[in-house]
DNA sequence: TAGATTGTCTAGCAGTGCTAGAATTCAGGA
DNA sequence: TCCTGAATTCTAGCACTGCTAGACAATCTA
C-alpha cells in the first residue's frame, strides 16, 4: 500500500510543518501572539487542520516544549563531557543552559514557563525532565560534599532558572550575565 | 463642599475595592480566569466601571503588583533587621522572601512573573524595585569578600526567584523548601 | 464508473478586552 | 418643588480568541 504511506509522510510532514512554523512563530512574535488562526494562515491551511494533528492549541506548544527539552539534554551533555574536569564541566553546563535559554526564549518559556500539565501528566516527558535534572546532578555531584545531592541539584538548577528568566523579563543587567554564572559557579565549588 | 469629597471619598473606596476583589480573585482562580467581566460582577458593577479607575486590565494586575512589592520590602526588612547577626539576616530574609512567595503566588507572579512594562515605564516602581534590591544587598553584602556585591545580589536574588518559581509550578520537592533555602544560604556564606 | 471513505473548509458558538453612545441619577438654582 | 445641566452608569456592540459541527470536495475501493 504505497497510498497509505504516502498518505502518512504527508501527514507526518504536515505535522513538524506545524510546529515548526508555531516555534518560529513564537520565537519572532511571543507565545502569546501565536493563535490558531495565525498559525493556520502561516501553514497554509485551516484552523480545524490543526485540531487533527493537536488536541489543542496548548499541546503544540507542549510538543515544541519537548522538542526543546531534548535539545536542551543534548546541549548540557556535550558540555559537561567535554570538559577537561569536573569543574570546568560544571562552569560549561551553567554557560550552556543559559546559553540556550537566551537564544531560544520561547522555546525555553515553554519548557519551564508556560503553564502546562503536561509535563508531569503525559507517559515522555517525565522521562525527559528526569534526563535533565540527571544532567545537572552528574555535573554537580563531585562538589556536593557532605550536603545530599539531590538537594544541591535542585539549588543549582533554580539557581540558574532565576538568571534565565528574569534576565529575559530585563530585570538583571545584561552586560554582566557572565559574571553571575561565574560568581554562581564559584560560591557553590568553593 | 462636603459633596465633592463625600463623591471622590466614594470612588477612592471603589478603587480600592476593585484591587482588592482582583487580587482575591487572582489567589483563588488565577489570573488568567480574572476577566473584566468577572471582576465587574464580583464588584457588582459593569466593566465599563473599570475603566474609569484603571486604563486596562493589565493597570489592574500592576496595581496589585505595586501594592505587593510594598509589602514584599516591608517583609524583607523586618526579617533582615530583627536578627541578632548578618548571617541569621540573610537566612531570615531569605525564608521570608520564599515564605511570601508561597503565600501570595497570584501576587509574587504580578509582580515578578506576568509580563508587564509597567514595572520599568512608570515613575515609582522602579523606585520601588530598587528598594527591594538593596534589602538582598544589604543582607549579602557582609559575605561578599572580594566579590562585586551587586552581582552577588543578582546572583542570590536570582537563586530565590527560581526556587519561588519552580516550586509553585510543583517543579521541586515540596518537602525540601525549607533544605533549599539552607543550602543556598550556606553555599554563599561559605 | 458508483459508492464509501477520507480530508478540508465555511460558518458559527461562547468567550475575551475594550468602547461609543444611550439612559439614568443627582446636585444646584429658580 | 421643579427644572436643567452635569456626572455617572449601563447597554449593546466591535474585533478578537479557542474550538467545533456540518457541508463540501477529493480520493480510494470495488
Amino acid at each position: 500500500m504505497p497510498t497509505q504511506s504516502r498518505r502518512e509522510r504527508a501527514r507526518a510532514e504536515r505535522h513538524e510543518l506545524i510546529l515548526r512554523t508555531a516555534r518560529e512563530l513564537a520565537e519572532s512574535i511571543g507565545w502569546g501572539a501565536v493563535t490558531t488562526r495565525r498559525l493556520a494562515e502561516a501553514i497554509d491551511y485551516s484552523q480545524p487542520v490543526l485540531y487533527g494533528h493537536f488536541e489543542n492549541m496548548n499541546a503544540i506548544a507542549d510538543a515544541v516544549a519537548i522538542q526543546g527539552i531534548e535539545e536542551l539534554i543534548a546541549v548540557l551533555r556535550f558540555a559537561r563531557t567535554s570538559a577537561p574536569d569536573p569543574a570546568d564541566g560544571l562552569h560549561a553546563l551553567a554557560k550552556a543552559y543559559l546559553e540556550y535559554a537566551s537564544n531560544h526564549p520561547a522555546v525555553y518559556e515553554a519548557i519551564f514557563v508556560r503553564p502546562t500539565d503536561l509535563e508531569f501528566a503525559s507517559a515522555d516527558s517525565p522521562l525527559l525532565l528526569k534526563t535533565a535534572f540527571a544532567e545537572f546532578q552528574a555535573a554537580i555531584e563531585p562538589f556536593a560534599a557532605g550536603d545530599d545531592p539531590e538537594t544541591l541539584t535542585e539549588v543549582l538548577w533554580s539557581a540558574l532558572h532565576g538568571q534565565a528568566t528574569l534576565a529575559h523579563a530585563s530585570r538583571l543587567r545584561p552586560e554582566h550575565s557572565r559574571a553571575r554564572a561565574d560568581l554562581l559557579v564559584k560560591v557553590i565549588t568553593s
